[in-house]
DNA sequence: ATAATAAAAGACAAAATACTCTTTTATTAA
DNA sequence: TTAATAAAAGAGTATTTTGTCTTTTATTAT
């Protein structure tokens, strides 16, 4: 579905919303150790969200990563279509470039209505909605 | 979504119902043409395929692949299982190995949904029901 | 200024996926 | 029984994805 990186992307991203929920930056070995992610991995895809515009860092020692105000609006969608690009949402399901309305899949039909679902789905849950229940240990991201 | 190997086994699932509809045996060659899929690629899919059971196959002259009558319920679920393995239809959006009903990832509930209307679609998607509408070219299994 | 901290960057390595090429085996028809 | 046909099998290559390690750069507090 996602690939590993956006997979890792997502994590990080709802736990530096939750962490950095009052101002606080966080580190990525924090992160790294909060999503049981690869350290050094999660740092070249922040590193990666961040030159992107999707989160902040800054340098230095109390320095880390951290989400803007306007930032914890941020959906799913945003982070998926950031890291695997926009295949999942209008690309074709058997892999068919020349795929279209006009010119369908046997599975073009069906595969539409399910997209959207998803799109709508991704696009509607925001980074910071989660922040409560992973506060209240009621969601989990580690392992 | 699919791996490449999954798309193609699909396209080539279907390609081979419609092309032996009527008792016809179809040969590799003419399925990597039928389906803008590279030959030697496309023939391992099927020898796995094959052994697995979803497709038969018969050597020599006159030979190559075919569906038995029972064949031709098979679904695009199965196919998908078959090749993908079933992590898609109950694995972890976010790649967590232990996220379940007692300890969901965030994005574990919404994902239930969208992840069951995924696999309904694909488990009532029969590889003959389209056969009809590729012979009248209403729908595409190329490029 | 200097030392400590923490992200940024770059080179590298491992594993998985996607794809190719060659040889072997089975079947059929002449 | 031989030649032609077509799948099966196996070895090998290429590319992408995933992950690691080391060095550099920026920031802060002392």
């Amino acid at each position: 579905m996602f690939s590993k990186t956006c997979e890792y992307a997502i994590r990080a991203m709802i736990f530096i919303s939750q962490q950095s929920e009052h101002g606080m930056k966080v580190g990525i070995k924090q992160i790294a150790k909060g999503i049981s992610a690869p350290e050094h991995f999660i740092a070249k895809i922040l590193q990666d969200l961040s030159r992107k515009g999707l989160v902040q860092s800054s340098k230095g020692p109390n320095g880390g990563f951290f989400l803007e105000a306007d930032e914890i609006k941020i959906s799913l969608a945003d982070i998926v279509k950031a890291v695997d690009g926009d295949n999942l949402f209008t690309g074709c399901a058997l892999g068919l470039k020349n795929c279209s309305e006009k010119k369908p899949c046997p599975l073009h039909d069906k595969f539409t209505v399910i997209r959207k679902q998803m799109h709508d789905m991704l696009l509607s849950a925001k980074v910071a909605e989660f922040n409560r229940e992973l506060s209240q240990g009621l969601k989990h991201l580690k392992r």
